[in-house]
DNA sequence: CGTTGCCCTGACGTTGGCGTCAAGGATTAC
DNA sequence: GTAATCCTTGACGCCAACGTCAGGGCAACG
């Protein structure tokens, strides 16, 4: 399987293709022609980088993977280095999701604020304008 | 008050505030000998501008907040200009939200499967292994 | 009068993940 | 045979919000 085959099936780009090899994600075997030449066993690995990239993991943190499935497991997340970018993951995610759940809070405040200001005596009862 | 004092005044560098001057953001008087000259009102845009810079606005989204400021009004988001880059704001904050939680369940499932994979038997009840 | 410390403009560098040419060689379809 | 497609490498472009020089001016202190 040549270059524009592999991309068309994982549904990317040549471009992106030659990107991973350089970052050396992905490296490819050469025609006779000089042509990069890919197998299945390449598609599964593109396939995995897609999948991670998807979920917002830089291109480093797929290596892991890629090499846990260039090293004969089944899956990409079978090998520890795997699980400890999966953790470190998701306590990025947290501490994310966090912080942007406080600002969410903060404008719905600040709007809630703006858009009743015809409130020339306090109300009692104070809810948080929660909309999640 | 010059360009260093302002800068340190709001907690930022001197190239940022030229950057928003490039920008048309934040534009500066000039005093005889050619340097930017700010005052107290300066100040409290520029705190306007790393307000909601902090809260993950694009620079263009801080522009309404600015000219509602400069027209005259005490708050930023006393305009409706402000008020309809909250309510986008929320809208992407929730979607945003949302889809780093899907990820987070994801990522949080994988690592449970791999981590407590002497299931012999399986489970009663499967869940679905999704792939976002 | 020198030196330190501010200020000026202009311009290139950074980060990630590619997109988009450009100029050419190989393959394939008809 | 030749035109349309594919492939190759190399290199610049993009996006945001600045960082970081480079080269020079103005000002005040001792």
């Amino acid at each position: 399987m040549r270059i524009g085959e592999l991309a068309a099936r994982a549904g990317t780009t040549t471009r992106t293709l030659r990107y991973y090899e350089s970052r050396g994600l992905l490296p490819a075997r050469r025609g006779t022609n000089g042509y990069r030449s890919y197998d299945e066993g390449d598609l599964k690995l593109l396939r995995q980088i897609r999948t991670l990239q998807d979920f917002g993991f830089d291109l480093e943190e797929t290596r892991p993977f890629v090499e846990c499935l260039r090293a004969g497991h089944p899956q990409g997340d079978s090998c520890p280095a795997s699980l400890a970018v999966y953790r470190r993951k998701l306590d990025e995610l947290d501490a994310l999701i966090g912080e942007l759940t406080a600002v969410r809070a903060t404008i719905a405040v600040r709007l809630a604020a703006a858009d009743e200001p015809p409130a020339d005596e306090p109300p009692l009862c104070e809810m948080g304008g929660q909309e999640l």
